[in-house]
DNA sequence: CAAGTTTTGCATGAATTGTGCATGAAAAGC
DNA sequence: GCTTTTCATGCACAATTCATGCAAAACTTG
């Protein structure tokens, strides 16, 4: 699908506010709002548009902590990739989890309420995990920028 | 401001579908549309739904390449932690950056069309940075998970 | 330059939202 | 223990918003 300047600010728009009324697009995008509508239909069919979130505050939902957590996996656990993956899917704290290239095998992004339920998860959930062998982890102190997504521009 | 079993139910579902109509919504948590509505809008209100964000396929937006990097700075640096903020800030590539304690004092989450690009960055914008002294970064393979929120469960 | 294709704005019917109002249940006060 | 107050809830309706048909404008292509 090619994407042209107006889909691009339209995308960028609804990245910042995903509940702007085709109205409202229309004014931001210079273009009518049943344009805005068909167009975004299209970026939405097209899967650009993977779908709408709200954004919640971690804050004032009682998590107060986050971490950024580099795993490193046994080296006879190769074969056990999968089962490492089903610990990620099982484990709400984990909110992200990339597999890397580098010193690490995997990052992780962690979120908890506090320094308590941090250590906890550490050593009654991740430590324990027989497949991992080394963990190494920093504690966000301040959060700089956090855009969810993906600059369209 | 509490949250009871509804409250949590209807952020869940938000999180995951921010486009849910309040009809919709309302067989879900089962509610009638009117207190949906009325629930979001407090919601909203008490700053727990800071908004809602389009969410954009990264891939089809020319976004191959995801990389975690840590930063160390300069010792003497301290005095210019607000340089390095503007140096994110005006850096779109970087789509999270965190001060964190541990090894790193920051670390980024950077994304790219390539590794070309990948590499232009880090020696045309990061590196030539002069408050940065070390630099160590880690690139994505396979996203296991990405919740780009936080569980309200 | 002409025929065909695509994009656009406008108008309109359908769907959605949010507010007023009445009801009932729980909490507070006496 | 009984009354009063407060609050959450569902329903109905007015106002807003959405999305599709349609015709004109703009852009392609041969």
């Amino acid at each position: 699908m090619k994407l042209d300047a107006f889909d691009i600010a339209l995308l960028s728009a609804l990245q910042k506010d995903g509940s702007l009324t085709n109205a409202a697009l229309a004014e931001v995008v210079n273009l009518s709002a049943s344009q805005c509508s068909r167009r975004r239909a299209a970026l939405e069919e097209a899967g650009v548009i993977e779908g709408y979130s709200a954004r919640l505050n971690a804050a004032k939902l009682g998590y107060g902590l986050r971490a950024i957590i580099r795993v490193n996996l046994s080296i006879h656990g190769q074969t056990n990739e999968g089962d490492f993956a089903r610990f990620v899917e099982s484990h709400s704290q984990i909110r992200s989890a990339f597999s890397v290239s580098g010193d690490a095998d995997y990052i992780l992004d962690v979120r908890v309420r506090d320094l308590e339920a941090f250590a906890d998860f550490m050593h009654r959930q991740l430590l324990p995990n027989p497949q991992v062998s080394q963990v190494r982890s920093e504690i966000v102190l301040k959060t700089l920028k956090d855009d969810r997504g993906i600059s369209p521009g």
